[in-house]
DNA sequence: GATGAATGAGCTTTCATTCAT
DNA sequence: GATGAATGAAAGCTCATTCAT
């Protein structure tokens, strides 16, 4: 951990390292993108111009590879999620936080094959990551639903759910991305009393 | 069901061959659902209690037993989704058909990697189960459109797309399906004056 | 061993077993020699129109079965050479015999793999078969040498050895039957004075 | 040989890993000399003393090590015919040839299962080294014709064909490889009017 | 620090053979 | 006797990870 991430431990990177680092994780974002955590690591090595070994002195494990990258995804949409909470318009931001995630179609099969890894995963390797972003986005929730846009019963892990599920189905190809983030959105509109007449 | 036998049809099979089949079926669907596409097929075997040979036997390939599994759940729903179509409300029935789906908790990791697999799977592979399941959800969607109780633009390819958004959503096991379900369905209605004053 | 011949056995087989037993060797016959040794067993099989363990009644091993083909090929190749033994001219006869073993195309493949097989089977397996293939080649032999028209030092295995090698270059397909036998019969007679002027 | 390399070209290996191509090279060619094709991988990196991995690193499919093995056979006889080719006496450098092949016992096998080996392998996989072989046996064939010492009517196709056939018997063991060798060369030589008689 | 060669467990698949029906 | 379902030992090949250079 401490030295999956040293600009959170001790000294700092040499310059040719970091600039590797750097190197890695974003071929590695770019193509696990596109192809899912199926590529194999020399792949990524080769792609990043790097021999395999220096992908592993940067991360010691392949999942922690990953991780990095949907840690970095994370902490990006939970920060966005705490500044449009800062906003005037709550409810109006956290629609738009729905576009944002489903917009950025390069990362889904990573975030896709991330959310649905068996087990182990979603438990503990992203825990730090995922703080940020469920505290983001529980603000950003909590301000909307105050001002009466978003269903009062939604928890943050719900909201959380159903980004997953938009970005599954984004994946998909098979419905425009602007109408599936506008469907689930509606949905999590407070029910109208006209909506269901027979309720 | 039945239908998904040996090869296509040919003669029925013998007592304990049957028997051997079902029992893989049913082993693989679950593990595949605990566990994803991932699980090796001596796994499944060994829980199954034959021999690697004997799935192989049944299923020329690992993705044939998947598919198999898919099919079978494919054509369960397009059925069920002709049957409803038949009811006198089909705007209820649209709804009801989209709880069947998630319901059916056991098999959505399965369902879930088969619709997020890569390319040639979806395409091919399930295509006449994907028949009869498109039929059957384009027949009850029509009507349900008709009555004025789901947005006129949807097509049947968004609500399969829908569908697979929920099944990833309730394979989280971070939200409950009914309100998975239930959002989803709310946003799948016509957009009432009321929801977007502002739009 | 006993069980594969009943012939030469007990009782004589049930006609629809005779039936069986022959159709195998007829389909085995054609299979091997289209595709050599490889061919599964279950393809034999159904080619014949019989299960599996029909085939396995009759010939307790695929090696069996193989052996069977061969024993019945060489048997042939024997009495056809005792025949020209008789004949006048033993000569003609005996460099007739070699066209023999090339024409029979549809055999080759399934010789061939015999000969080239790794050991044991060689030594052990055709043994009876062998015995009567070599017996009449070398009465045949016997008398194209007295006849002077065959290399007096060639041993019946020499002989053997040429067939083989034809065989072998006639299954490359890459020259002429009947050149390839040509050049080795050519070989195979005495050296004239003529022919080796520096020796 | 020093062409045989990694990616045909590409920079030099590392010490290491030169010797254990090497060391994976000889073991190969013995152990399929031996053996024939039918040794698995995993035999010959046992007894190479490398990991599977290894081998499969060095050549990316058994095909390829086989290959590898009988590039750098045939490559050999190409050269050693090329040579021979520019010798004063065509006629015996032909003949002599032949011995070349059938003497180096330790590759019959190989050679012997690659040339026999089913189609694509002969078309393609070996083509380069096969114009360097027949480019050098169509040289010294010309030559060995025009001295009058060898068959006009024999193309170097057929040559190559007889070369195998003594392969084939040679490694059969049954007949003296001098005598295989003798009477086919014989057999290529021009016929005199004093053999055929009766012709 | 970087490299990439080496490793070997593990995966899918095939097929000779056995044995319940 | 016939059948074909079941078996399971290999086999070829991949790839995460280690470690000598």
């Amino acid at each position: 951990m401490t030295s999956a991430d040293p600009a959170v431990a001790g000294r700092p990177l040499r310059a040719d390292a970091r600039r590797n680092r750097a190197r890695v994780l974003e071929v590695a974002q770019q193509v696990f993108a596109e192809e899912g955590l199926a590529v194999p690591i020399d792949e990524i090595a080769r792609r990043a111009g790097v021999g395999v070994g220096t992908v592993y002195r940067h991360f010691p494990t392949k999942d922690a590879l990953f991780e990095a990258i949907i840690v970095e995804r994370l902490r990006g949409v939970g920060e966005a999620a705490h500044e449009l909470a800062q906003g005037p318009d709550a409810g109006r931001g956290f629609f738009a936080f729905f576009e944002l995630m489903v917009r950025d179609a390069s990362l889904n099969k990573a975030l896709f094959d991330a959310l649905a890894a068996s087990g182990s995963f979603n438990q503990e390797l992203t825990s730090e990551a995922r703080q940020v972003m469920m505290t983001g986005l529980g603000e950003l929730l909590a301000k909307a639903q105050e001002a009466g846009e978003v269903r009062a019963d939604l928890t943050a892990a719900d909201v959380k759910t159903f980004m997953v599920g938009c970005l599954a189905m984004a994946r998909q190809g098979t419905a425009d991305p602007g109408l599936i983030v506008g469907v689930v959105c509606d949905g999590m509109r407070p029910v109208s009393p006209v909506r269901t007449p027979e309720g």
